[in-house]
DNA sequence: GATTTTTTTTATATCGTTCCAAAAATGAGG
DNA sequence: CCTCATTTTTGGAACGATATAAAAAAAATC
């Protein structure tokens, strides 16, 4: 276990003080190249590992940044994972990884804990029910912080999401282009930001086509494969007939389509599908799924960029950002059975 | 900005020396009781939190761990992600991900930064190809280190996965007793330990058969969805007569599944397919994938709870742990098309 | 060669905690 | 009340780096 070697054991054996030698460590410019040079070599030679939390505790950064997410298991969240650890991964950021698992609890653990590490920053996916009050020490302590693809209503910190409003809106549209007499919405926790955007996109598509109130229909809660499962069984229950689908998302959506499976319907044909998110195996699905892209890594990475933009001092005033998003249009809306609508 | 709040600003509005406070916020079980509330409340009162990279200086234990993946998005890595995180985060310690993506480069850096952030131990599911050499480092420093599903031939480390041979051997037997004639492995990295192990199953299984060689073939290289997609597309056009398909995991037998898709083959009835792994979504698949369970979150529980050990000092002898797996019995090997198959 | 300017190096204090050995307080026994 | 054992508290060094300001060395100017 024989002890570490230290910056001072590489000045030592060069006979220069530690100062210079912490400063070419640091990448800094204002020490010879000669030095530099012999510097980097000892420190090789000796198999120096440069020492983070000794170097934070002076300099007051750690380069810790911290990932909160429900869990990495759902493809939505680990691509977002993704995006966020490959931005930082290049910029020598490491990232702390958390799971709340929708838990409140355990979320209010891993924020502690990761105040604990200090971290330079945070993205947090919250859970749902998280309140303003749960996030009061990010603020007093004065943290930043990008809240990704979940806002909480009254409270003033970043937020990036995608543009739930308009994404809802084409999907809907485009159901009602192939001429689906009522609409229903599946999935998703009502109440929530994302819901009620949703909500609107799609309150904006029926109403501008006519759509009577009585032909809508609202189907929460949940936002699992299951709850897509339990939902649509009892939506067959109930008696379908022409119907578009909007699903809260992709993952939902698959438990939609599990349903049906199981059914005399047959999803394109009888009624018409469309999710939102695009995770990457929605266009592998039979039949694959329409859904509306969010672009979940390019999310994560600019939220990565943007906190590092913030932590720079750069972004002084809190923004909301939505990103845009697209309708792909593959087989689940019927664009592959009838003929195609636009 | 205000200055933090530190252990000494306790003992200073308490008139107590800051060892005390230091050794309430450890838990000791020195002080006494009254001391003890006194400090704890004036630590809530006051928003003290605790500086760890302060604590691991001296202590020289940093309560960091190292998890090191292929990448998240996929569910497999996203599962054992799941597990390690989901043990760790109970004992209170704080997971540093890395994604290395299977690029020997980024792995390298990976592990650097988490030797830099002292890492109390590292679990590491190490990028194709990576040599001995490239875990000296680890070796020399002495860092705790679990390699996880992945084996690296003359290495002394402990290692965690699942037990290859066997499940290859069950899943080949199975094959066969649904009289598939010749017997095709799809995918897997060839020449890495894991696809020799699997490859060791399934000719134990092919020679007690006596199936004959010459009905044995070997489809390298490549663990995606693409590859399993891009391997059968081959595999057809050269010929498809009654065979069972060991795919080298439930992602390839995704993309084998979307290949025979396109076929005029019919998995379950004109031919036999199992996997390995039983990732989440190969239940919800079509057909189901009938596959070899690892049980990808308890792995990485268990590479947690071992590495944990390994910190502990409890396991001084380097170990080789191979967990049992158990063949699912789904659609996709047939057993829903004609009788079952014990 | 003396003076000024610029480049390079360094000494020392400091970050917030834990460790250690010793001091102080408390309790028990006579 | 004194002694001894036990419990509780404490001061100060230490961990390994960075920040700061000042010293030393080198280069430029006259």
């Amino acid at each position: 276990m024989g002890n570490e070697i230290t910056q001072q054991d590489i000045a030592s054996s060069l006979g220069v003080s530690k100062s210079t030698v912490s400063l070419v460590l640091q990448g800094s410019p204002l020490v010879a190249d000669a030095t530099r040079k012999k510097v980097q070599e000892s420190a090789e030679q000796l198999g120096y590992v440069y020492n983070r939390a000794a170097a934070s505790l002076r300099s007051r950064q750690t380069g810790n940044l911290g990932l909160i997410v429900s869990s990495v298991s759902n493809p939505f969240f680990a691509e977002l994972t993704n995006g966020v650890e490959q931005f930082l991964g290049v910029e020598e950021k490491t990232v702390l990884l958390g799971q709340h698992s929708e838990d409140l609890a355990a979320q209010k653990r891993l924020i502690n804990s990761m105040l604990e590490s200090r971290v330079d920053g945070l993205i947090i996916v919250p859970a749902y029910g998280t309140s303003a009050d749960d996030c009061s020490r990010l603020l007093t302590l004065n943290i930043p912080t990008v809240l990704l693809t979940r806002r909480i209503s009254k409270i003033n910190l970043h937020y990036i999401g995608s543009d739930n409003v308009s994404g809802a809106y084409e999907a809907v549209r485009h159901l009602i282009a192939h001429k689906r007499k009522s609409i229903v919405l599946i999935g998703g926790q009502v109440g929530t930001p994302a819901h009620n955007e949703r909500l609107e996109g799609l309150t904006r598509a029926t109403q501008e086509e006519k759509i009577p109130a009585s032909r809508v229909k609202i189907m929460g809660n949940g936002a699992t494969r299951q709850s897509g499962f339990n939902l649509t069984q009892e939506l067959i229950a109930s008696g379908i007939d022409n119907i578009g689908i909007l699903a809260y998302n992709d993952i939902v959506a698959l438990g939609i389509l599990g349903a049906l499976k199981e059914s005399k319907y047959k999803v394109g044909r009888d009624l018409s599908l469309i999710s939102i998110d695009n995770i990457e195996s929605s266009k592998f699905e039979t039949p694959a799924l329409s859904t509306v892209d969010v672009n979940a890594p390019e999310l994560g990475r600019k939220a990565a960029e943007s906190l590092l933009q913030i932590i720079a001092g750069k972004e002084k005033v809190k923004k909301t950002v939505f990103l845009n998003n697209k309708l792909i249009i593959r087989e689940s809306c019927g664009c592959n059975e009838d003929k195609k609508v636009s």
